[in-house]
DNA sequence: CTTCGAATTAGAATAATTCCAATTATTGCT
DNA sequence: AGCAATAATTGGAATTATTCTAATTCGAAG
């Protein structure tokens, strides 16, 4: 089990060579340090050019690609907030987002100790679960 | 203040010139009742199309055009799943929604009783939600 | 009945994302 | 090490939902 810490962001030579059965070419762990480096739920565009200040030579398919594998191997997380470009979230723990109208900037949220979806919602009998999302959007005290 | 029964659609006639100050025109009223006629969630093509039955001459610019019109007048629900195309939901009571992963099908999933916000999520203090948005996809029972 | 702003229309434009076919890299043999 | 097989990367084209534009039509108000 390999631990990220969550301040310090590892530089891409500092990441494994594979993690969760997920080979970690050189594209891939470039993507991926610019995900944890700085926690602002970049596009895949803000990844695209973030990643070739190191490599210029990736190509936005390339980062599209690898933001897939990272995602749909858990390493990151897909955020969408209605239909604006997706952006990604190294941030795995338990947690949705909110939206500032004024700035667009994106605020992680987290739940409250202890409380599960069942406890709020009416779910129909029987329903498992697999993806949840949730979004909000608003403002932030005086702005 | 207009009542809108849940069970019987309004036919496009049936619907008044005007709701909530916008001014119901022909096609505001076809697309409206097709919203309101089934409740499946449709996209906007599938209103699209659905319009054109009775009105073949309706446009998809006028359908978005009227969709945008409803939506942000609090007629009608934008609902978002991941980077699907929008659908639109006639259902304005507190609620969200839950994708059969099986088969594509949402369905509409109130909250229990008296629960709020900020009874299970730690928000910044200060913020002030203006859009919330719940999506859940799994597997319904025995599929 | 005319005027004027708003709504509709067809089609072009946009933008995020995916696809494709060709190249390049990596792995796992022997 | 050498080589085949597999996987990843690349640039560019394609796709697709949605928005924009400019021209036309509608409808309410005088």
């Amino acid at each position: 089990m390999i631990s990220l810490d969550a301040d310090s962001s590892p530089t891409p030579e500092e990441l494994p060579p594979e993690i969760d059965g997920l080979r970690m070419t050189k594209q891939r762990r470039e993507v991926f340090s610019v995900v944890l480096a700085e926690r602002d739920h970049p596009t895949a565009n803000d990844v695209f050019s973030r990643s070739q200040k190191r490599m210029p030579t990736i190509s936005l398919a390339t980062v599209y690609n690898c933001l897939e594998a990272l995602v749909s191997h858990g390493l990151v997380r897909q955020v969408n907030f209605e239909r604006e470009p997706s952006r990604y979230c190294p941030n795995l723990s338990d947690h949705c987002h909110f939206q500032d109208e004024k700035t667009g900037t994106i605020h992680d949220v987290v739940f409250k100790e202890g409380v599960n979806l069942a406890d709020f919602l009416e779910l129909p009998q029987g329903t498992e679960v697999s993806h949840l999302e949730i979004s909000l959007k608003g403002r932030i005290g005086s702005n």
